[in-house]
DNA sequence: TCTGGGGTCCTAGGACCC
DNA sequence: TCTGGGGTCCTAGGACCC
């Protein structure tokens, strides 16, 4: 029935990989920081007044229950449930308690092994069987079951935190896998199981599809996981590019070839952007928050110790239409005057005459050095 | 209903060069 | 005149994810 070591004539799965995701993450951290909130409706999100602009990053259950999701406006989740309790969020909080997390999953051992951890954002890792250690104390054929629910125990009794875990036999599946044990459990997919479990869900459900492009495969006759594993390749690289086609056409055989990987993630670039609480008219003060998005940007990259090689801005209007610019800069800089004059300068390439609803500064690095 | 903020990667057209 | 082919860089926008 499945493609596991309990043997099906096909050679065992040696390249487990458990997808770790966090149950409600920052709804859970803020109740076990508040335990009073347990059980009611959390909402947080923006600043935490749902009468101001912003949208719910995380809902508690009870506060699913009413409607309410994330990316919802905050004032839509107040309609919907008036006596939830609406935090702010707060990032250092988060930032503690992921690192207590992934701190935990680096400990467990696979069998002999140590393990490998890749960090997918506060919530998600992905975790891996690391290499053979030199002795030759092989146990490869530790079942990624009982390494699950380890994990699972030892996050909790770390972090009082629950996750769930996805057993699959390479990233995507054991990414798609933890939906199936979601909450609190473990799910399994691989090969052996992959169509009968996701073949007739709709492509949309694949990581990578949304609802853009999940129209257009609908458009091609392609609705679900099956159709898409069926389709010509070649006709969904000419209607969705050279690249995207021929990789929803893996996604939908649960094909994925890449590894799981701990090396330090290196960012390309950092940006800031506000949403004002009520839009701006004045173009002087447009151009001064260019400025002063711009001075903290430099501060983040400083701290990645390499200059800006491009600038570029956002700018959304009301009521709801975002337009970019973007220049190379004749030289690589990190000095705030330079970089704030040349994100000013690309405003004089937009529109002025409507009112601002958000204004957004994005500085991308040089390619770090390689030396350290 | 009225739509955050932080990112990544891909695409397509035009400029420019050989 | 009536027009190659490839490569790279730049830019704006789109799509997606957490």
């Amino acid at each position: 029935m499945s493609t596991s070591t309990t043997g099906s004539g096909r050679p065992p799965i040696t390249h487990w990989v458990l997808h770790v995701d966090l149950d409600q993450f920052i709804a859970a951290v803020e109740v076990l920081r508040h335990p009073e909130l347990a059980g009611l409706p959390v909402v947080v999100g923006g600043d935490g007044d749902p009468t101001k602009r912003g949208v719910v990053a995380t809902a508690s259950y009870e506060a699913r229950a009413f409607g309410v999701g994330s990316g919802m406006p905050m004032r839509i989740a107040a309609r919907k449930c008036p006596d939830a309790v609406f935090l702010p969020a707060d990032h250092a909080a988060y930032d503690a308690a992921s690192a207590e997390v992934m701190a935990t999953l680096r400990a467990v051992r696979w069998g002999g092994r140590e393990v490998v951890v890749e960090v997918l954002g506060w919530d998600e890792a992905f975790l891996a069987a690391g290499p053979e250690p030199e002795d030759g104390g092989e146990d490869d054929t530790t079942d990624p079951r009982e390494v699950a629910e380890r994990v699972r125990a030892a996050v909790l009794a770390a972090t009082g935190l629950h996750c769930s875990v996805g057993i699959g036999d390479n990233k995507l599946r054991a990414k798609m896998a933890t939906e199936l044990g979601k909450p609190r459990g473990t799910g399994w997919l691989t090969e052996g199981n992959w169509f009968e479990v996701m073949g007739e869900r709709p492509t949309r459900a694949l990581w990578g599809i949304g609802s853009k492009t999940a129209k257009k495969l609908a458009a091609l006759g392609i609705d679900t996981v099956s159709q898409l594993a069926a389709s010509d390749v070649r006709v969904l690289a000419a209607e969705l590019g050279p690249t995207m086609g021929p990789w929803y056409h893996r996604l939908g055989r649960g094909v994925d070839t890449s590894p799981v990987s701990a090396a330090p993630w290196v960012p390309r670039a950092h940006g800031r952007e506000t949403t004002f609480q009520n839009d701006l008219d004045d173009w002087a003060e447009v151009v001064q928050a260019v400025r002063d998005l711009t001075v903290r940007v430099v501060a983040d990259i400083d701290k990645e110790g390499r200059p800006a090689a491009r600038v570029g801005i956002k700018v959304r209007y009301k009521p709801f239409f975002t337009t970019s610019r973007s220049l190379t800069l004749p030289a690589p800089s990190n000095d705030p005057v330079v970089l704030a004059d040349a994100a000013a300068s690309l405003l004089d390439r937009v529109e002025r005459d409507r009112p601002v609803r958000l204004l957004g500064v994005r500085l991308e690095m040089v390619e770090p050095s390689g030396g350290y």
